[in-house]
DNA sequence: GCCAACGTTGGC
DNA sequence: GCCAACGTTGGC
């Protein structure tokens, strides 16, 4: 089982949308990045947890825990033209881009800001604290889920 | 295959 | 709104 950290824009779709969402669940599709392609399609498994984090806004942050609800599949949008996300290159035959189904499992009672997790030296090497970081999914250690959990939990 | 230009991300 | 970082594109 492993651990990740998936990023939104709030403005786009919050933790909050996700916990009005049917069965709280929702496809996180319109990934357009190899790296991270690779990582939905062929790492990111049914069962594995992930991170809730929001970034862009005015307090970025972890604001709760996700568990993939289903492995990694073709990213429909990618083949409807009125979508953002459209891209002709991926096709029914040879499609490109992929995406997974993610279900809430605890919206945490406060955000953990990006600001608070500078400041604890145990999560130094966590790669969303590298600077010039903007793959929009990261693996986490078990070890970095845990430490944030309890500070999750504290707050 | 190199690399400059361009676009996007995301913190501040 | 600014800017650093970095992925992608396209000319050569």
């Amino acid at each position: 089982m492993n651990y990740w950290l998936m990023k939104s824009e709030p403005s786009s779709f919050s933790v909050d949308d996700l916990a009005r969402a049917p069965h709280r669940t929702t496809v996180w599709d319109g990934v357009r990045n190899f790296q991270v392609r690779n990582m939905l399609r062929d790492q990111i498994n049914k069962g594995d947890l992930a991170f809730f984090y929001h970034s862009g806004g005015s307090t970025p942050g972890i604001a709760g825990t996700m568990k993939v609800s289903r492995s990694g599949y073709v990213d429909a949008s990618a083949f409807d033209p009125q979508d953002h996300h459209f891209d002709p290159r991926s096709t029914l035959p040879k499609p490109l881009w992929y995406c997974v189904d993610v279900t809430l499992v605890k919206r945490f009672k406060c955000v953990v800001t990006l600001a608070e997790l500078r400041q604890h030296a145990a999560l130094k090497d966590m790669l969303i604290l590298r600077r010039g970081n903007r793959l929009s999914i990261s693996p986490v250690s078990a070890i970095h889920w845990q430490y944030i959990l309890k500070l999750a939990a504290q707050t």
